[in-house]
Formats: C-alpha cells, structure tokens, sequence
DNA sequence: AGCCAGGGTCTAA
DNA sequence: TTAGACCATGGC
C-alpha cells in the first residue's frame, strides 16, 4: 500500500498543480450545495449565467420561488433552496464575515454545518477546506473508489479520515488540492475507463468501480 | 431508454 | 446501524 503522501505524489505529477475551488467562502458554501449529487456543469450553468453573483443578503431576502426557479437546473431545487437559506442564515449569525468563522474552533464549525438540515459531512468538510481553510479531509465517492481500485480495505468513511490525517501533514490547502487531484483523476482516468490503462497508478488500479 | 452527476434525509428491519 | 427509497434536472 502507498502512504498517502506517495498517493499525492503520484497525483501531482499526473495531473499538476491542483486548482481551488474558489477564494470566496461564500461562493464556495453555495457551490457545495448545488453540486450536491449534480452535474459540475449543471452548477456553472447557474451561478456563471447570472448577471450578479448571488449575495448572502439576496439569498436572504429573494423569494422562495425565486430563488427554487433560480437554482433548477441544479435538480431538487427546493431542497436545496432551503439548505441555501439555512446555511446564509448561519452565515449572517457571524455578520457573513470567513475571518471570525476562521477564528473558531474547527470541530464548532463542523458540528454547526453538520447540525443544518441538508448539509452533510461532505458538504461540511468542502466548506472547512475551501471556504474557511480548516483541515477536515473531504471524503466523496470518487475518493472511495480511487482507494478502493487500489486495494485499500477501509471499513468505512472514518477510517478513511484517519488515514489521510495521521500521514497528512494538517495543512487546508494540502487536503484541498488532494481533493482537486482526486476528482481529476476520477473524472480524467477512471471514468469510462475502470481498468485505468495509462493512468499514473499503471496496474495498481485494479477492481471495477464501487 | 437508461444511467450518472463532486449528497442528504428518512424509514424500516 | 445499515440498506434502500426518495428527492429533480440535464447530458450523453
């Protein structure tokens, strides 16, 4: 098995300098919502096509239709019109200011974002890493698949998270660009192409998907 | 036509 | 505590 910093390693070489997801928390906070079980391109459709970028304040105050008619192509358009309303709200608690959230403790943030309806540990953790710079590693399913197509036996998503941070040194930006990296090489490589031929883990990536 | 896309909640067993 | 149903839409 490769620790995970050879796993980054690897990664990095492949695929270069990760990129971030945004310097903005707040754009990063309504991405991670909107991206939930949807096509990326389904979210730049929405947030890229419109002639103002969507403020903690219009959020707030934007009517619910509105704001559901807005947000559709993303798909469960009022699900997450209420998530987007829930998370703000939180948000406006601490005057929409990332720097007094930065201040927090990282396990208070989590537990806050995880006690809201509609975000789950993986939105929460793309907040702590993109939005706020916290180190709480982000587990989604191309990161399951990429360790399982390599062998790795994780009993569960915790086991994962122990993995990564006790060989990881505990660095934001570090787990953000793992995370990028991993994406890329889910979306790149291994997606119409299980087998992985010609992807940097050569045979080591074995096992169909899942 | 059917499956998947950078999930999360709720319920039943 | 875990598996399965359900939520909505767009692209291929």
């Amino acid at each position: 098995m490769m620790t995970a910093q050879a796993l980054y390693e690897t990664l990095l070489a492949a695929y270069g300098q990760p990129q971030w997801w945004s310097d903005n928390p707040y754009t990063v906070m309504v991405q991670a919502v909107l991206v939930q079980n949807t096509a990326w391109s389904s979210v730049l459709k929405v947030t890229a096509a419109m002639e103002e970028p969507l403020t903690p304040q219009r959020v707030l105050e934007m009517e619910t239709d509105a704001l559901e008619q807005l947000i559709r192509p993303c798909g469960f358009c009022k699900a997450k019109a209420a998530t987007l309303r829930r998370l703000t709200a939180w948000y406006a608690q601490y005057d929409c200011d990332a720097q007094s959230i930065m201040h927090m403790a990282q396990a208070r943030i989590r537990r806050e974002l995880l006690s809201l309806k509609g975000i789950g540990a993986e939105t929460a953790d793309v907040i702590l890493v993109y939005g706020f710079h916290k180190p709480s590693f982000i587990i989604d399913v191309y990161t399951r698949r990429f360790l399982a197509r390599l062998g790795y036996g994780f009993a569960d998503d915790e086991a994962i998270r122990q993995f990564f941070q006790r060989e990881l040194p505990m660095e934001a930006r570090l787990y953000g660009w793992f995370h990028w990296l991993i994406l890329m090489h889910g979306i790149q490589r291994c997606k119409k192409n299980p087998a992985c031929g010609g992807c940097p883990f050569y045979g080591a990536c074995h096992e169909a998907q899942k």
